[in-house]
DNA sequence: ATGTTGACGGTTG
DNA sequence: TCAACCGCCAACA
């Protein structure tokens, strides 16, 4: 009984660096796409997060806290709706993460600094 | 192999 | 300031 096909090894790299966004800050995708080594593929981040969903009965993939990934000027883009935008605001803000009611997110407050290059590195060597 | 799809981001008018 | 456009590129049918 086999599981579940795996994430192809990009969205791995992707969930891999997510989990390591602390409560109660944010990254942008565009970032992400950057510590992952694909500078330019943010789109594909976000497309990561939109798979989820498809997941949501494996365990090995709810632990990745995707309500703190934003755009890259805070602002909430999540599609589905505004349900969906107002979903994510609230897990932020049980976080302790203020959203505004723009549903923008301040990042010069709540921006996590990052990976260094060589933590990247050591957390995604080994995947796939 | 090829075309379509997207929870982005930067540029343009 | 803001909407529309477009380049981006992995996954998937």
């Amino acid at each position: 009984m086999g599981k579940r096909k795996p994430p192809a090894l990009f969205y791995q790299k992707v969930y891999a660096v997510v989990r390591q966004i602390p409560a109660g800050r944010v990254t942008s995708y565009g970032r992400v796409a950057d510590m992952i080594g694909h500078p330019g593929a943010a789109r594909q981040v976000g497309y990561a997060m939109s798979a989820l969903k498809n997941r949501a009965d494996d365990p090995e993939y709810q632990d990745v806290p995707w309500q703190r990934v934003v755009g890259h000027n805070g602002n909430i883009v999540i599609k589905g709706g505004e349900h969906g935008r107002l979903y994510q605001a609230e897990l932020l803000c049980e976080e302790g993460v203020h959203v505004g009611i723009d549903l923008t997110v301040d990042m010069g407050k709540y921006l996590w600094e990052g990976l260094l290059p060589h933590e990247a590195h050591s957390l995604l060597e080994g995947l796939g």
